[in-house]
DNA sequence: TGCGCTCACTCAAGCGCTTTAGCTCAGCAC
DNA sequence: GTGCTGAGCTAAAGCGCTTGAGTGAGCGCA
C-alpha cells in the first residue's frame, strides 16, 4: 500500500456540464461571466464547480487563446551582488500581492547577463509561457525594450527613465534625480564641498541617472571636488573605494553610497583609516533597511518603500495585460531618514 | 503607425510538418526522439525546428499530458523577516542553475502562512501549473506533507529532517545536529559554561532540532546554565532578546544566533550594554553572509554553501520528476568560520 | 396565423501537442 | 505466387477550454 499515488482526478467543465445538467459552453459561459446563460443556470453552475472544486487548467486556457495566467520576471545580476540585498524581495513580495489577486503566476530567473535574460525572453515567448514581463536595472543601451517590442509581450520596465522610444512599453520610476538634488542641497547646507559618490552598476540606467544629477548640482554651486565612481554593488568594492577616495591629500566629507550595503562597509573602512563618522565624514545610503540600523552609528539613509514600488509595477502591468494604455507612473522620491551618520563638515 | 504590434506568430509544428514535407506525427517522433521515423527524416525535422525557432508550447504539451515543465516555490514567511536574509536569494539561484539547464520554469509566490502555502499548492495542482514543488521552511506539525501526498505533487523538502512517514517525498537537510554539538564543543573547550541560544521561529523543524541538540549536548556535558529562546528572525528581536539575557545576573559567555541578522543586532546589543566581544561574550552566527564581514569584531559564523544546497534540492525534485525514487539527502555539516568574535571564556 | 426577434442554450471546431491504431511497402521465406 | 514482418510513416482522437455558428422555444405584433 505504501508508495500508492491516489492522484485524486482533477475536475473538468465536463464534470461540471454533466452534474449541473447543460453544456460544457454553457458551463464556460457561466464561469466567465459571460452573455448567454440564465442567472438560474448560472448559479447552478457556480455552485457545482465550488462543489468540485474545480479550476480552469491554465494549460487548456492558454491553449485556447487566454494567455498563459502568468508573469515573468527575471534577475541578471552576477551571482555574488545577489547576497545580502534586500530590494529584490521586498520588490518581489509586492508584486506578488497584486498578481495573486488575480491569480496571475510570477515566473522566475536567474540570468548571467542582458544578453541571456533576452534569450530567457524569446524562450517564454516561443513557448507560450508568460502573458507579460517585468523588466529591472534598465540600462543605457538596453537592448530589452527593442526586443519586447518585436514579440509584442506586455512589459513594465521598473526603474527606468520615461522612454519614448518604445511607447509599448510602460515605466514604473523613481526621481532619483530630485533626490540627488535635494541631497547635495542637504549637505551643501551643512557645509561639505567634497562629496564622493559610491555608485553602483555602471551601465545601469538609474545609476547614470544619479551620477549626471550630482554632476549637475555640483556645477550649479560650483563644487568642483565632487566625483562619483562606479561600483558592482558589493560590500568588498564599496569598503576599496571608500579607502580609496578617503586616503586622497583632500578627502571628501561626505560619501554617498548607492545602497546600504556598500553603505555598511564604507562606515567599517573609514573608522579602519582613522574617520570618525559624522566627524570626519558624513554617509548617506541609498537603500534603507535593517542594515542601517545594525552599525554605529545608524546610518542615515534614502528610504523608498520598495514593497510599494513592486506593487504599482504589477499593477502597470496588470492594467497592460487587461488591455490598458501602456504608461509612465512616477512613485514617490525616496525620503532621507536622517540617522547618525550625517552632520555639519569639519570646518576646514 | 506608432503602438503597432507586429506580434510575430509563433511556428508550430504544423509548420515544420509543412516544411519538412512529413506529417505532423512525424515530426512529434522526431523532436522527441522517439522510434518512428528514419535517421534522414529526423535530421532534416530538427533543421527545419531549428532554423523556425520552433520552441514547444508548453500550454500544449501540459494538455497532453506531459505535465508542466514548472516548479513551484513558496516562501510562507512574515514579510518583514524577508528583508536582509541572503539565504534564500542564494537557494534560489542554486536551485534555478539546474532548473534552467532542463527547460524547467521556476514558479514563484510568497503566501501568509503555511495554510496559505497550503492553498497554494491546491490552487497550482488544479490549474495543472506545476509539477514539483520544492518546500522550504519544514515545521514540526507541518500539514503540507501530507497535502502534497494526497495531491500526489512531487516534492523536496529543503532542511527537514528524514521522514519515514512520507517516503513518497525527497529530503535535503543539514545535519543541525551535529553542528551545534561541534560548536558547543568548541565553545566549552574555550571554557564556557553559560551559553544562550538565539534561536529562530519556534515552529520550524531545524530550529526545534538545534534546541534539542543544544539541550542534549549542555546535558551531556552537565551544563546547566544553557538555554534557547525562539525568535522571528528581526533584527529587533535578536537585538531584544540579546539584551534581556545580558541583563540577567550571571549573564552567558557566549551567543549563538541562528542567522546572521540577529548576530549583528546583537552584537550591537551587547556593546550597548558595556559587553565587550569576545573578551566578555563571544558571539557565533548560524549563517555566514557578507554582514558577519561588515561588524567589528569580525564575526565567526557556521557557513554553508547556500547555492549548492539549492542546486541539490533541485537535482533531487529533478529526479523525481524523472520518476526517480524518493530520497533522503544530506549536505555537508556546516562549517566554522572562525572570525574575531569568539574567544575564550573570561575567568568568573 | 405567420413572421421575425430575442433569449438560452447546444454543437462543433480549434488551440498545439502526444499517442494509438493503422496503413503501405520493401524484403524475405516458403 | 502468397504470407509474414517490421520499418517508416499518416490519420485521427484526445487533452480542457473558448467561441462562433447554429437551433428551437417563446413572444410580440401586424
Amino acid at each position: 500500500m505504501p508508495g500508492k499515488r491516489p492522484a485524486a482526478r482533477r475536475p473538468t467543465m465536463k464534470d461540471i456540464a454533466r452534474r449541473a445538467g447543460v453544456s460544457e459552453s454553457a458551463v464556460s459561459f457561466a464561469l466567465n461571466d459571460r452573455p448567454g446563460v440564465s442567472e438560474v443556470t448560472r448559479d447552478r453552475v457556480r455552485r457545482v464547480a465550488e462543489q468540485l472544486g474545480w479550476r480552469p487548467s491554465t494549460a487548456a486556457r492558454a491553449l485556447s487563446g487566454e494567455g498563459a495566467a502568468t508573469v515573468g520576471f527575471v534577475l541578471a545580476r552576477p551571482a555574488h551582488t545577489l547576497g545580502v540585498d534586500s530590494f529584490f524581495l521586498q520588490l518581489v513580495s509586492g508584486i506578488q500581492e497584486v498578481l495573486a489577486r488575480r491569480h496571475l503566476g510570477l515566473l522566475f530567473q536567474v540570468a548571467a547577463d542582458v544578453e541571456d535574460e533576452c534569450a530567457v525572453y524569446r524562450r517564454w515567448w516561443a513557448e507560450h509561457r508568460v502573458d507579460g514581463v517585468l523588466v529591472v536595472d534598465p540600462r543605457t543601451d538596453d537592448p530589452r525594450p527593442d526586443l519586447l517590442d518585436e514579440l509584442g509581450l506586455p512589459a513594465v520596465v521598473i526603474g527606468g527613465a520615461p522612454d519614448e522610444r518604445h511607447p509599448g512599453l510602460s515605466t514604473v520610476w523613481a526621481d532619483d534625480a530630485g533626490a540627488m538634488a535635494s541631497l547635495v542641497d542637504g549637505l551643501h547646507t551643512l557645509g561639505h564641498r567634497r562629496i564622493a559618490h559610491i555608485a553602483g552598476l555602471p551601465d545601469l540606467a538609474h545609476t547614470e541617472r544619479r551620477i549626471r544629477a550630482l554632476r549637475a548640482e555640483a556645477g550649479r554651486r560650483g563644487l568642483t571636488e565632487v566625483q562619483s565612481v562606479t561600483t558592482d554593488y558589493s560590500d568588498a568594492e564599496g569598503e576599496a573605494v571608500t579607502r580609496r577616495v578617503l586616503r586622497s591629500s583632500a578627502p571628501p566629507t561626505a560619501l554617498i553610497y548607492d545602497n546600504d550595503v556598500m553603505a555598511v562597509a564604507g562606515v567599517a573602512a573609514a573608522a579602519g583609516l582613522g574617520f570618525s563618522v559624522p566627524a570626519d565624514v558624513s554617509v548617506v545610503a541609498w537603500e534603507d533597511s535593517a542594515l542601517c540600523r545594525m552599525v554605529k552609528p545608524w546610518l542615515s539613509a534614502l528610504s523608498r518603500d520598495s514593497v510599494e514600488f513592486g506593487r504599482t509595477a504589477a499593477t502597470e502591468l496588470v492594467s497592460l495585460l487587461d488591455g490598458g494604455p501602456a504608461r509612465t507612473v512616477r512613485v514617490p522620491v525616496p525620503r532621507l531618514i536622517e540617522r547618525d551618520s550625517t552632520g555639519p563638515a569639519r570646518a576646514s
